[in-house]
DNA sequence: CGAAAGTACTTTGAATTACAAAGTTACTCA
DNA sequence: TGAGTAACTTTGTAATTCAAAGTACTTTCG
């Protein structure tokens, strides 16, 4: 790869959404009020970092109730796996270059 | 480690920033003009991001002529390497984590 | 039934950050 | 003297981020 950091992700470059999409790629769901309390964040922030990536459509919105209340179930897609994928790959080819 | 997204480095997760200090960290010595070629950037936007980076002591600063030009050199300090390797180890961490 | 509480938002507002473009300083060369 | 180069600094605007407050919908409690 000529020069890794040509294929770093806008979208992933922040933490939290790294975070969220790294969680949604080993856990394949994961609903809003997990992801809340693995991030220690405020709901107003997370759902906000879950719309960006959902309007890139990294992810798929559920939403069902459980025990009769309301619950949200987000899921990678396939454009968000390889988005996510390309992202760790850009990394770690730039972990490699300097190491 | 526990949650490598703890050791993220504020400063350096902007790509313009973590990648002047790649090129620091592999080059000992870099100035500004070829800092400027490589990251293809307008040199007031280089220099507002150096500048960020020198006031985090990452890099130190030598203004000298070359040619009867100006030269002005950076070269990455101890606190900088370091900031970069825990850096890159968090995100070797979370390239990790998630393959 | 009405009030309180929980979930998952949306909106608001303020602070920070990023960037291009223009201006500046200092020096050199023709 | 006048243009040119290096390395900024300043300016102004746009985008980003975040907490906090507000909202809609539903269930549970008294």
């Amino acid at each position: 790869m000529k020069n890794p950091f040509d294929h770093l992700d806008k979208m992933l470059e922040h933490r939290l959404r790294l975070q969220i999409m790294s969680v949604l790629v080993t856990n394949d769901v994961f609903d809003f009020n997990s992801l809340k309390e693995v991030l220690g964040v405020t709901d107003g922030n997370l759902a906000s970092h879950i719309k960006a990536l959902e309007k890139e459509k990294y992810l798929s919105v559920t939403k069902t109730f459980v025990d009769r209340k309301p619950n949200t179930k987000y899921k990678i897609t396939e454009r968000g796996r390889t988005a996510f994928k390309k992202h760790v790959d850009a990394l770690e080819a730039v972990v490699k270059q300097t190491k």
